[in-house]
DNA sequence: CCTTGGCATTTGTGATCACATTGCAAAGAT
DNA sequence: ATCTTTGCAATGTGATCACAAATGCCAAGG
């Protein structure tokens, strides 16, 4: 990856895609070695342990704000999107499925008016996209929707408690796979 | 601030500059209006407690993952610390206070081998910035270092809940006056 | 005196250029 | 045959340029 290369592929110049690259590399989405060569971070088992208890400490905080805010549009709505999220892991979609996933969790977070937890929750995420990308690919996929829909039954019966263990069990059970 | 008076400030040209300034405000240290230019984020007091919600959960975390690593030495560091606070707040070194105060914090942090978590807090930290200077302008700063030392005073008893507790106090108590 | 319209200056963005450094590869020596 | 050295191509960084948009100012009219 050269940024000439990037910037032709996008049509862009050098300037634009080197801003990309940098801001990529300041949320930790991208390592760059000596000499400004950018490469995949490497996904040690310790970071992957830190990141995911990131995501165990403040994704269910943001869950229990967003529930006494979260309606009834709200949580059909998660409950299309688990649909959706079945639907990828039927046709096998790698991407669609992690894309998909983190939309499910964007939506609930949306609503707990927490801009700030919320973009730091997003950085976690972009730093451990490749890790999602390799652990989904070996991963039983059928599996996973159950923790979504305790989230939302505990959602419906405002059972802030199990909301946030629901959460917990979402974010650290698939990640605890991968730190074998 | 203009990215041309930046670049002439600092001897560069105007690259540099921008970089510099798209990096933080990718950081949220600064915020770009519309027509990309910089200003000083808003501190709203719902952003103000957030922030401080995000240290109180994460910083904790830190000071625990770190109490197992914290032998003699460091201890007697951030006591150290502790004295070049009292310094600065004998001497109304408003900026001095904060970076010192923060050096206390990260001297601790940086037993715990969590860099992640650590680069998230000082993300939040460089976001508090203003608001700590407008903080500590008003505030009497011969009661902060208490909790300072309740912290060393945890440490040397191996008191995990009690650390937990002084971390959560240090980290809320001086936000918590600002948010009226 | 206040408001509004237009104009000039300034500023950010993107492109291109020049240069230093790194990485790769080919050729020669052991 | 393998290791080393040397040279070239490629890449990142910083500077400068061209342009579009926005801001501030000044004047003219109400």
């Amino acid at each position: 990856m050269t940024l000439r290369g990037i910037g032709k592929t996008f049509g862009v110049s050098m300037t634009p895609a080197r801003e990309a690259v940098r801001r990529l590399v300041a949320d930790g989405g991208l390592s760059l070695s000596s000499s400004g060569r950018v490469s995949t971070p490497e996904l040690s088992n310790e970071r992957i342990e830190e990141l995911a208890s990131i995501r165990a400490l403040i994704e269910p905080e943001l869950a229990s704000r967003a529930l006494p805010r979260a309606h009834l549009a709200l949580i059909d709505r998660l409950q299309a999107i688990n649909g959706a999220i079945a639907e990828c892991a039927a046709k096998h979609d790698d991407v669609g499925y992690i894309r998909t996933n983190l939309e499910f969790h964007r939506t609930l977070y949306l609503r707990a008016q927490a801009p700030a937890m919320l973009a730091l929750t997003e950085t976690v995420w972009l730093q451990l996209g490749p890790t999602m990308r390799a652990l989904y690919a070996k991963l039983n996929r059928t599996e996973l929707p159950h923790n979504h829909r305790l989230i939302v039954a505990a959602l419906r019966a405002g059972d802030e408690p199990g909301l946030r263990l629901a959460l917990r069990s979402d974010v650290t059970q698939g990640l605890r796979l991968l730190a074998v």
